[in-house]
DNA sequence: TGTACATCAGTGAACGCGCGTTCACTGATGTAC
DNA sequence: TGTACATCAGTGAACGCGCGTTCACTGATGTAC
């Protein structure tokens, strides 16, 4: 009777909830680049402004546009911030996720994995420092609403698929503690990955690496 | 020349920065109950709506108040949230740095930290459960570019005090290294908080435990 | 213990600004023949 | 290869709403003597 396949998420009571898909997708060449300066100029403002005070008639200021010209691919300021955040989230997967396919999580020695995962743990960090507003795309996934489901869906992706590979590699483990294991060790990973972007000042070598070290001893206890 | 004590963080360019302050504190006890209506109107409204959605008119007709009552405490809706926040980040950094100074780090046994370390996040999830829009506050406090101060200071507040206890526990371990991993630790372990607060459905016992063995595997090999 | 006065606390009503959004339109691009 | 037409893409100008905020005021509380 009861699916206990995907979790049940805890509803948010009666909050407005905004239209977030986009509406017409571009279809002419001139268009695509159009709602590419928008996603671009938005997350150039979001760098700067942080996405509370992100408006529409902003960005369509900051990009040379008409308003009209963002509504007709967007129905409000979330929609844009959904497909950014869409596309940050997914960038960041199809890395880790390419990383666990070929092998990441194995190695023969203590030293192997340590190695290995700190080159996943450095290209994460990369790939949200590089992205137009990565950190405040990161900060809106956290704190609007809105946009926490695509934040909770991705991690979801990536525990399932990491969970694969810690069942062959963990035999002898109860599935159910993998399982929650999994999802807490990438959760916190993440975590560590913001505190990197966050505060730049901070040795981001040493962080990097003592959190891998921090899994790694754990994962030794494993069997 | 250089000051190196306090870490310089990166200032963010060109955000419009609101005024944080309080302004008049309430001196009679009639100001002093609604100087803790309009807060505890502000936590149940985050709750429901988010703090985008909050307005300073909202909380006023919440609290059954005309807006000039609450301008005559803040300035605007920033100001309290900060208030909250602080209030928030006081009540947990209070609790763990008491547990601290208790010798919550160390222990005879592996089992006895453990033992110890698993009571005072149980307590943090506690505090912030308890605390009326307690999530959203700690959201607030990460995606508001003007409240990230807060957060940052508490957790060098309690990163400070918890260094002064780890180098006295492992006098081996260099100190510039010590640090970074007390601060990572706290980081890490306030991610684990969140992520228990936040997802409710989750098996919170099992993600404390795995938490704190996580850590706990790691502390042991330090000397 | 009462009275006069100063200060504190909160109200009712309104303001201007800028936000999200839309209307009627022009110009650009693609396509049928 | 050119023309007519349909569709796609973007503009200029304006709208109404509600947000933050303030003004002039009334009522409540505290205090001096």
């Amino acid at each position: 009777m009861t699916d206990t396949a995907t979790p049940v998420r805890a509803r948010r009571p009666r909050a407005r909830k905004p239209a977030l898909a986009t509406k017409l997708r571009p279809r002419q060449a001139r268009a695509q680049d159009t709602f590419e300066l928008i996603l671009e100029t938005a997350g150039q403002l979001l760098e700067r402004i942080g996405f509370e005070q992100l408006t529409t008639n902003l960005i369509c200021e900051a990009a040379g546009l008409s308003p009209p010209a963002l509504y007709r691919y967007f129905p409000n300021k979330y929609a844009v911030l959904k497909e950014l955040g869409d596309r940050l989230m997914r960038a960041q997967d199809d890395e880790v996720i390419a990383w666990a396919d070929a092998g990441g999580l194995a190695g023969a020695t203590f030293e192997e994995r340590l190695a290995k995962s700190l080159a996943i743990h450095e290209r994460m960090v990369d790939i949200q420092r590089d992205f137009p507003g990565g950190l405040a795309i990161g900060r809106a996934l956290r704190a609007v609403p809105v946009l926490q489901d695509i934040r909770f869906r991705s991690r979801d992706v990536v525990a399932a698929h990491f969970f694969k590979h810690m069942r062959a590699l963990y035999p002898a483990t109860d599935p159910r503690r993998l399982e929650v294991v999994t999802r807490m060790t990438i959760e916190l990973s993440y975590a560590a990955i913001e505190m990197v972007v966050e505060e730049p000042d901070r040795d981001a070598d040493i962080i990097n690496r003592e959190v891998c070290l921090l899994f790694a001893h754990y994962f030794a206890t494993f069997s």
